[in-house]
DNA sequence: TGCGCTATTGACCAACTGGTCAACCGGCGA
DNA sequence: TCGCCGGTTGACCAGTTGGTCAATAGCGCA
């Protein structure tokens, strides 16, 4: 430590907490240097010794969000063996991983905003995933065995599904807001939510492999 | 007309057509003026003449955006009675109809970001889903009549479960092939996913009232 | 004819933005 | 003891940004 009672990690630490408020309220381009360094209390400078540019502070703070998430991630397991409690599980899980790290949600939109750009660079990302993936493999394999699941859902579509459905509700709250006049952020709403999406998801694993499509196409003749 | 070959209508129009571009391209904060003026081939002064401001353009480009919307959605009569194939229609012009304007997904982005500050004023917007509402409630309807759909589903929450499913998809198809590899563009696997979203809702459609929810409680004792 | 109204413009501005410079401060190894 | 080096800072800058002013140019009404 050079001057009393200053600490470089701590420092460090301190300027991301800052940006990533910053950028998950105001998006990256209408985040402020001058205001993340006001907010830390810190000279701008720290920022641009510590990460270079605006754009390389953006991208260590998308890194940390991913690690935050990868780290929630870590703490579920699966317990118990039944493939339906295991599912039913991992929905509430996602649900509620999002509902707490709301700036995920607009970092991440951010990032599509821009197509990827940041995104695209880093490889911590994909092995965010993976586990996931194969958590629900597992959860799919052991139901399909145990004659309660149908056999032939892909993991990948079903990870999407669910985050779709968990995603969706979180991310565009105020435009539905403003078409609907619902409050999405009420107790309630989010439990019953909660609760209709875990039965769809379980409601689809559930199904006979085709049957929807066989009805369907016997319906349209 | 004052000016030979000038035309105020089509003026604003213009100026219309580049701010969406604009805004959807780089966001509220990242759309710069003069650049947007730049590109119709106007003074910038222009924009300030018809909307005022910044956020006075962005506003009515969040409206002609609903509008669009709206339009799109007029066009959609569901054909035949049906219900399954109706509900299959519904999927199907949902998805397509965000595929076509990917703009539109980017400024409702940008507006939740601004937790719906722009979105909150309009009036516009409620009665942009009202109808869809309706026709959602009264393929619900048949379907319940012919046995076929189970009797005790909202339409605003399955509205809103084919939505997240469609608008998930492509909104983060960028950080989502960053996370996967997976190239979310292609035609086949947009065909897959409308046949698997498809699928979802129609399996959930024509369930057993709580039947996945019975067999949940089932399996957890 | 001439006047007012509106579409349209070039020039301009104050505030701000991301980024840089040179210097200071103080613990630590030689 | 002393000089090095990294954390830290205030002052500063050039380019950009949203926004404004005064002026021009024609059309249509009186």
């Amino acid at each position: 430590m050079r001057k009393t009672g200053s600490d470089p990690h701590k420092t460090r630490e301190r300027i991301l907490v800052c940006a990533t408020a910053q950028f998950a309220a105001r998006g990256y381009e209408g985040a402020r240097v001058d205001t993340i360094a006001r907010r830390c209390g810190l000279a701008k400078n720290m920022l641009y010794h510590y990460f270079g540019s605006k754009e390389g502070l953006f991208i260590a703070t998308l890194e940390r969000m991913y690690e935050t998430l990868r780290a929630r991630q870590r703490d579920f397991a699966v317990r118990g063996s039944d493939p339906a409690e295991a599912m039913r599980q991992l929905v509430a899980h996602t649900f509620s991983a999002l509902l707490e790290h709301s700036e995920a949600i607009a970092l991440l939109n951010n990032e599509n905003l821009h197509k990827g750009r940041h995104a695209r660079r880093s490889k911590r990302i994909r092995s965010l995933y993976d586990p996931l993936v194969d958590t629900i493999r597992e959860v799919l394999r052991r139901g399909a065995a145990q004659g309660i699941f149908r056999a032939d859902i892909d993991p990948v579509t079903l990870y999407l599904s669910l985050s779709s459905l968990a995603y969706h509700y979180i991310s565009n709250q105020y435009t539905l807001h403003a078409a609907f006049g619902i409050d999405f952020t009420s107790k309630a709403r989010r439990k019953a939510w909660l609760a209709h999406i875990t039965e769809m998801i379980l409601t689809y694993c559930q199904s006979e492999a085709g049957a929807a499509v066989r009805r369907a196409t016997a319906a349209r003749r």
